[in-house]
DNA sequence: TATGAATGAGGGTTCATTCAT
DNA sequence: CATGAATGAACCCTCATTCAT
């Protein structure tokens, strides 16, 4: 290999192992499969990557960064708590779709070190999003006053439940506008009068 | 060991594996650890399953069944559209949280081969089983007018993140009521008059 | 290979790894080489050896046995405390010559855990050896009187450097006789009269 | 890095490869470690030495010649054979415990190449440096007549072991006074009269 | 003279699976 | 039916050494 920047080196392990981790999860995934995807070493992986969790962890937080960038950019577009819960909905499916992947972090199998504290924050973020928008919702008296704390867990269950058929490749996927749709105005017809 | 019928042998091992797998996933799951657990020859394990793929394979089918009988006996009993929903959701919940456990197929990692057959005619009958209800709704005139089919698959989908909480051991979990009031009636306020 | 009794297959794994050891020294000695040497699979030894440096106690623990026995077996013979330290003597020098081997204990590279402590001990009872021979002599006045721990200690050590000279293959070996006449006598010329 | 003459730069790589080895023990030492306590890149550790072994043997030769010249020096002051030989094993142990470290030579695991040979030469010298204090006090009439090569190797031998004590962190050292006592007068009472 | 990214053989260890008993 | 000793490929990781810069 070319003795380039260590930086250049470790994109290509990140974007090799990405694709690795991808196609046959964690513990699927060998070190050494990593290094042929990434046209290095064996070892090369070990200059970048303390080990195959630190890779992997790596990996996560890029992911989970772009992610959140990706919807706090166009969360920012939007005002209407309406708009900005299909906004929310719709990018998430977007995302997920576009990166079928990582997103699905199996903290216990990382054996419980590293991996959950990054997923903890990141859904707590999440979290914490979904709830703002609700109840700025039920200030500005467009949504119903509900539990907002379990309707925001609710929705983020429903978005996570998608990123598992991607991960699945299952063909249960749904439309954002559907899934926007239920959520908004829920399962029950409307009382006429 | 003492003689046994087969059949008890078999039972005995599939309730240990349900705690081993439980407990340390399925990779991390040795067939030592299970025949310890079962108090069985690490070799009898392979006179009642042909690997420990097909162990896995069994007992998720077997947790498949024993889940949908229970959801079809509380259905039964139940014939408003928008009961029979609520028991849909209320059940399903409570069932992942009693057996916090294998409700995840991993078809990708089992290789493909006999996982994703399994999985898919559970899936089916899950999805067809919500549809029946929304559909029925609907004729009934008590749900509005929708996409049944992605209506049903949102419903699977916060269903199935659920369950991925319970697996991570995440505190995410919400309860069936606000989960169902949400999927019936939606965020938005109802209007007045 | 048969499917023998454990016991059988433990032993030809401490032979052999007795051998590898001895020749190789503990850390140029892998765990393939013990194998090939005993003529069992690489997944074998770890049946019967929870990792290498259980093996490789489990091999010390066996030969200072082995030892102490040999010296208390020839010491108990003797009552006079001038043979006593003859017999000590010459039985240690010729033990480790017959078992040009793991006297020689690297507390410091199996990381201190378990090789110390049966270390420790071994050496204290060998220490406690010769100052009951020394004392004793003391007392019915054949010796000097001296510091008896530290005499011991010199005496030890001398013994000690014997092994090392074995280990190293080196030419730097001594007869007992010699031995015994210089710790008993000296180099000093009696004088006369 | 500065520039450097190189004759400094191979300083300071001895001196730091000095402690980490005698820190963690030959096999233990990495090369990475040293260059870290030479502050000096990896690849500057091969512009002046051919390999980890030539470091190491570059190492004992530096160390053993600095023994030599000390004792040389002490022994010269001196002409009394008796008191000769206490000042050899006084600044023999004393030198052991000044730079607790790597006097013992592991020719054996150095895949007898180099090491031998040097170790070779240096217990030679060692060996008739005794030789020739034993000889010219039997001439002198203060020693005892005895086998001169043996009573040698049985003196080397003593502190070799002392040597061994300190480099396992063992407590069993003692002191040089009771090692000339012992070596010079033996344990046997003097006859009186 | 100096750097440090890159290499890859080899280390210890695990584990699904087989088969003689 | 049942056992568990035995297998060996594969795992993660380390490290002496090289070489383009």
């Amino acid at each position: 290999m070319n003795k380039r920047s260590g930086i250049e080196s470790k994109k290509r392990i990140l974007r090799a192992a990405t694709r690795v981790f991808t196609k046959h999860g964690y513990e699927k995934s060998s070190m050494r499969m990593i290094a042929k995807a990434s046209n290095i070493s064996i070892g090369g992986l070990y200059l970048y990557f303390k080990n195959k969790e630190d890779l992997y962890v790596t990996l996560m937080e890029y992911r989970m960064d772009d992610y959140a960038d990706t919807l706090s950019k166009s969360l920012d577009e939007v005002q209407d708590p309406v708009e900005k819960m299909r906004t929310y909905i719709a990018i998430s499916l977007d995302y997920t779709k576009k990166h079928k992947e990582l997103l699905l972090i199996r903290g216990r199998e990382l054996g419980l070190k590293l991996g959950t504290d990054i997923k903890r924050k990141f859904f707590q973020r999440q979290q914490i999003l979904v709830e703002e928008i609700i109840q700025s919702g039920i200030i500005l008296g467009v949504f119903r006053s509900c539990n907002v704390k379990e309707a925001a867990r609710v929705i983020r269950s429903a978005i996570r439940g998608f990123i598992l058929s991607i991960f699945f490749k299952e063909d249960a996927l749904f439309s954002h506008e559907e899934c926007s749709n239920l959520i908004l105005n829920g399962l029950m017809r409307r009382e006429r009068k």
